[in-house]
DNA sequence: TGCCCGATTAACT
DNA sequence: GTTAATCGGGCAA
């Protein structure tokens, strides 16, 4: 049986966490599936919320790791967080895609497409499927209704350029699970 | 109080 | 490849 990842999991750094999440898989009121793709954010890069300083906004990144950040994108999507590393570090990861597994039905009916690739291929679709809203800010991931448990067996890892920013473009902070068909955008190489 | 912009998506040409 | 949709945060006035 997989085991639940507690808070203690995201007590580390961004660059750890992020690589290690591939391959985990994520509930949301028993809706989910294995994350394949995420990102990393930190506040010493100026793409990150938390660049800057603390706001309303992102006052959860500031706080303990093992919490959902979720925020409001384009004035149509939302996309979900986790964050990471010690009180204070401001640092988080994107969650871009998953490989849906549990109920399927529920996301097709809250996305209304057929093609199981199309679910949760991005970060504001997968917010979509699984049902995450402003609701779900602030909340603990070891917590209902949020569940995470650890990978079982091998997953290769690839890193490439992050998606979508328009600064600190270079930095390869994106991390997905290799050759997956569920990929928001797929790696090079 | 107002104005600009974004860690996106889908529907166009 | 290009662009409209759409809204809350952040900052200037």
């Amino acid at each position: 049986m997989p085991k639940h990842l507690t808070k203690s999991f995201f007590n580390r750094s961004v660059h750890e966490v992020a690589p290690d999440l591939i391959g985990v898989t994520l509930l949301v009121n028993g809706v989910g599936g294995r994350l394949v793709e995420v990102e990393a954010y930190h506040h010493t890069e100026p793409a990150a919320h938390s660049f800057g300083g603390q706001t309303e906004r992102n006052a959860v990144m500031f706080g303990p790791a093992g919490y959902a950040y979720v925020y409001h994108s384009y004035g149509i999507h939302w996309c979900l967080n986790f964050v990471c590393e010690p009180k204070g570090s401001a640092a988080a990861v994107l969650i871009r895609a998953i490989e849906p597994t549990a109920g399927v039905a529920a996301m097709r009916r809250r996305r209304g497409v057929a093609d199981e690739r199309l679910l949760c291929s991005g970060p504001g679709r997968l917010c979509q499927a699984l049902g995450v809203t402003r609701a779900h800010n602030g909340l603990a991931l070891d917590q209902p209704p949020f569940e995470l448990f650890a990978r079982q067996g091998e997953v290769e890892v690839v890193a490439g350029p992050r998606i979508g920013l328009t600064k600190a473009v270079e930095l390869p902070w994106r991390y997905g699970a290799k050759g997956s068909r569920f990929l928001s955008k797929p790696f090079k190489r």
